[in-house]
DNA sequence: TTACTCATGTAACAAGTTACATGATTTA
DNA sequence: TAAATCATGTAACTTGTTACATGAGTAA
């Protein structure tokens, strides 16, 4: 019962899921990390079990014992629960970090490459993160409350990885320095 | 000596340094990280260092061995180590992947918070995005060609969460769930 | 000579991944 | 009854964290 331990962002995210839900199970907290569009986890059980038991001994979830002869486990959250939820979404100084995104960290390089292949990436680049924003707005209006506003960020972060793809494709190429074809 | 494993974050961005320092040395990297702007990582020894082994027994670091007294290893990317770099970089279904931000996995929890709460947060979000956007915008100026563009990146997200900020603040509140007060 | 910075590294731990084992229930 | 799905979990592994140990050079 570690009162003041800071909850991983995993954690964070099995208890809004939890808290949204109002009555789950860890599998179908997994099935939801798996089907959503916004989150990066696999909801692998290696994760989400020992995360939902590290919770449940902290006493901010309560995992009901199985009822009938399947090994379900309800889930629910707990007012200790709700308040550690509270904490962890308020903290201000980790909301507002950058985070590691794959293709920001990536983008640095790319001026590097030679134009021709430059571009191709560019139009590979465009051309997938189009058919994700497609994805993802077909999908809004069906999506619930605690979604909905991290996919509309996630459009967002897609919108803004193609504005920036348009600009620099309009600018002329950097004296490329990588000019071997990736070993893909 | 791996020739076909995929390179982690942490290894490409190793890579990323030493492929533009042209010689540096392991601790030059960690310091790297721990004064980027763009990068989550702290540049911790113990991810580094093991790290820059792995790569240097794949034959993509040349470490070259302590000349003086002090037990400096140069650092230098070999041909092998550019190539594996240029397959990192033009991983495109990884680069559009939207990654683990804080900020938007949050984002789902904020509506639930009661009013007041939620304007006080976001409030202090707004300000320290602010904060950190000026701070990156003064130092654009005296970055390398590798980091800038994260930077631009990062200071276009960061302005992206402003906005959504703003607009999310003139709508009006949806009835709130979480009225506990967070525990900080 | 004291303290700081440069520089490398390990140990203990935290928390994620894949792959597998196990068994109950439902559906074709 | 065979296969799919629901459901929980563990084992081996990967890779990150903090905190510490160690020692060389440099500046006050």
């Amino acid at each position: 019962m570690n009162q003041t331990r800071r909850l991983s962002e995993l954690e964070g995210a099995i208890l809004s899921e939890v808290e949204h839900c109002g009555q789950t199970t860890a599998f179908q907290v997994r099935r939801a990390f798996a089907d959503s569009f916004s989150l990066e986890w696999k909801g692998s059980a290696g994760a989400v079990y020992p995360a939902v038991r590290r919770l449940a001994q902290d006493g901010l979830l309560d995992a009901s014992a199985a009822q009938g002869g399947r090994a379900t486990r309800r889930l629910s959250i707990t007012d200790a629960g709700r308040q550690a939820l509270t904490a962890w979404a308020c903290d201000a100084a980790r909301a507002t970090s950058s985070g590691v995104d794959p293709f920001r960290l990536r983008a640095g390089i790319w001026s590097l490459l030679p134009a021709s292949e430059r571009q191709a990436l560019f139009r590979e680049l465009d051309a997938r993160i189009a058919g994700n924003i497609e994805e993802m707005e077909a999908h809004l209006g069906r999506m619930n409350t605690v979604e909905r506003p991290r996919v509309a960020l996630a459009i967002a972060l897609q919108q803004s990885r193609r504005d920036l793809l348009a600009d620099w494709a309009d600018r002329d190429a950097v004296a490329p320095r990588l000019s071997e074809t990736p070993a893909r």
